[in-house]
RNA sequence: GGCAACGUAGCUCAGUGGCAGAGCGGGCGCUUCAUAAGCGCUAGGUCACAGGUUCGAACCCUGUCGUUGCCA
């Protein structure tokens, strides 16, 4: 039976480039979760796009003296063919500066305030009487309260980490033009959040299978009582309030961005004739998960279901498999102190599914983890190359050479034989219950352990001693070597969609791994069948690699 | 400051009441079909620290220290 998945990703600020971090929080597991859904047969629909709006990008416009326009512009076609040069299958990677964003977002703000849940009133914010505009919390800077620090931000300290009023800045400055700003009231739209309080709770209470650091988070954050919010900037770049008397007001970004999720589910439908598509996701039997880095869980749980709770009849997350923290040789990523790896820049130099090995191998599922070259090259040489590709590559030389390139004719299995097959059934059962409850690294891990398994059967069979003795036998062992390796090329693929497409074509098939799907039958290789030349999935890298990246990062 | 997590082998990480685990790396040996890949054996831990509950604690409770995120 068909099932409706909605999966969902963080929209990345379109001011800089992606890097390792993101790719490990968010975008990798969407991916690896759509396309096993994909191969299951399961309507998928896996949506993100450029956060064109908000101040980080506007901010980089001004320093760069461009349009904010260009700016995001630049970046989306960036994420674009980064998704594409990485595997990252997004059916519709839109952006927030769309006239359907526009529209969706209005209205969703329309109906909240028709509703009563969105309603006027008045707050202080710095105004700056030289540049003649209200100053958004990051275009104002001046001494930390709480540790002096003397460049901390309108809403958040670099240096000790509080989070921040502008108004508690001590010596505040405009950061356009360097004068102190005056405090000025003025009138903004709020978002009634104290009001869902007790229905969310009620909601996350009962969600048994989200992670439990999510779910407590959630719970501690609605306990904690819920303030309602300002949804609304005086700016002038982003989403127009769409009421009279407003114009030179914006929606503000935190409440826009998430109804990015809903707007590129309709721009989906209707990219492709079908106006009405975006229901079967939001409206019917579908479930929806989002992911994202523990930074914006939030924003999920608690924020967005608001939204949807007060707009009515759209379907509530129904996951959201949020991930910790990748570092960076022990640091966390920074992108102002430049420590990052960037996307761009990694797949400029290397392959894409060493990458996505290496990550979901590693992926920061229940506490932070750490990425370093060292590793990456380790990983790389010793798991893919050695366990997974000279498994495959072993294999299919033997058979290439002693069996004419053909699928040999099994004779009688023995019960090592019949060992190994069982294997790779339960192999190929952990993964799926693994992916399917978004444990990813656990349901690697299961995969990786039957390639080690199959290993040592090759060991114990020792196919190449009895090819000389017992040619039938030898004919049994690869042929069961065979079926192994087409099991792992199917549970492999969510991981390392390339190289599985690789060695699907090497072991003889017509067309792609999504149209043979998430099956795998012992017999599904017939005898006679001829296969591919054997090529090497995966290549060794250098040693050297290791302390070349390390000091183009001290650099 | 409040809340939620995390701290386990050289490294990266599993393990939520019942004999401390995996992968990789180290050491020793075997093998040679394969990208010097593979296999076996082995060494290696005060489960951050200090208390408590329990017949029994890495796991539950309290406190301390360190790290992270969110909030004020």
């Amino acid at each position: 039976m068909s099932e409706r998945i909605l999966v969902a990703v963080a929209w990345p600020y379109a001011n800089g480039s992606i890097h390792l971090g993101q790719v490990a929080g968010a975008y990798l597991p969407a991916d690896i979760f759509a396309r096993y859904h994909r191969l299951k047969g399961n309507d998928v629909l896996m949506v993100s796009g450029s956060d064109a709006h908000g101040t980080p990008v506007t901010l980089s416009a001004e320093k760069q003296g461009v349009s904010p326009e260009q700016v995001f512009g630049r970046y989306q076609a960036e994420f674009l063919d980064n998704w594409e040069r990485l595997g990252i299958g997004f059916d519709l990677f839109t952006t927030t500066h769309t006239d359907n964003h526009t529209q969706v977002a209005q209205d969703m703000f329309l109906t909240l305030y028709k509703k009563g849940h969105i309603y006027k009133d008045t707050m202080s914010q710095p105004y700056c009487e030289t540049d003649r505009r209200f100053l958004a919390d990051r275009y104002v800077e001046g001494d930390c309260p709480h540790c002096g620090f003397e460049s901390a931000r309108g809403d958040q300290c670099d240096n000790c980490g509080r989070t921040l009023d502008p108004q508690d800045l001590i010596n505040m400055v405009c950061k356009l033009c360097g004068n102190a700003p005056i405090i000025q009231e003025t009138e903004h739209f709020f978002l009634r959040l104290s009001a869902f309080e007790d229905q969310l709770l009620e909601w996350v209470r009962k969600q048994d299978h989200w992670r439990s650091n999510v779910k407590n988070f959630s719970i501690g954050y609605l306990e904690g009582g819920l303030h309602d919010r300002a949804i609304t900037r005086d700016i002038e770049w982003g989403v127009p309030v769409p009421l009279e008397g407003y114009e030179s007001k914006r929606i503000y970004v935190w409440f826009e961005a998430v109804i990015g999720y809903l707007s590129a589910s309709k721009e989906f439908g209707q990219l492709n004739d079908n106006e009405d598509r975006w229901s079967d996701f939001w409206q019917s039997d579908s479930r929806s998960y989002y992911f994202m880095g523990k930074d914006n869980i939030p924003f999920h749980t608690v924020i967005w279901p608001a939204m949807l709770l007060g707009y009515g009849g759209l379907n509530l997350p129904y996951d959201v498999p949020a991930n910790e923290f990748l570092n960076l040789e022990g640091l966390q990523f920074s992108t102002s102190r430049n420590w990052a790896i960037w996307l761009p820049d990694y797949l400029d130099k290397y392959e894409p599914d060493p990458l996505r090995y290496v990550l979901s191998a590693n992926m920061p599922e229940t506490s932070d983890s750490d990425f370093t070259w060292k590793e990456y090259v380790r990983s790389n040489n010793d798991e893919l190359v050695a366990t997974y590709g000279n498994l495959v590559h072993r294999i299919l030389t033997m058979v290439s050479r002693n069996f004419d390139g053909k699928v040999p004719e099994a004779g009688t299995l023995d019960s090592v034989d019949n060992d190994l097959l069982d294997h790779a059934r339960r192999s190929f059962d952990e993964t799926e219950a693994g992916i399917e409850a978004c444990h990813f690294r656990a349901a690697l891990q299961s995969a990786m352990g039957l390639a080690r398994e199959a290993n040592r059967y090759l060991e114990r069979q020792a196919p190449w001693q009895t090819v000389r003795t017992d040619r039938q036998r030898a004919a049994s062992t690869l042929w069961v070597g065979l079926a192994v390796v087409n099991c792992l090329k199917t549970i492999l693929s969510p991981y390392l969609p390339f190289s599985s497409e690789k060695l699907h074509a090497m072991l003889g098939f017509d067309g792609s791994i999504e149209e043979h799907g998430w099956v795998w039958d012992r017999d599904e290789l017939s005898p006679g069948q001829p296969l591919g030349t054997p090529e090497p999935l995966f290549t060794k890298l250098d040693e050297s690699l290791v302390e070349e990246e390390a000091e183009k990062m001290a650099g």
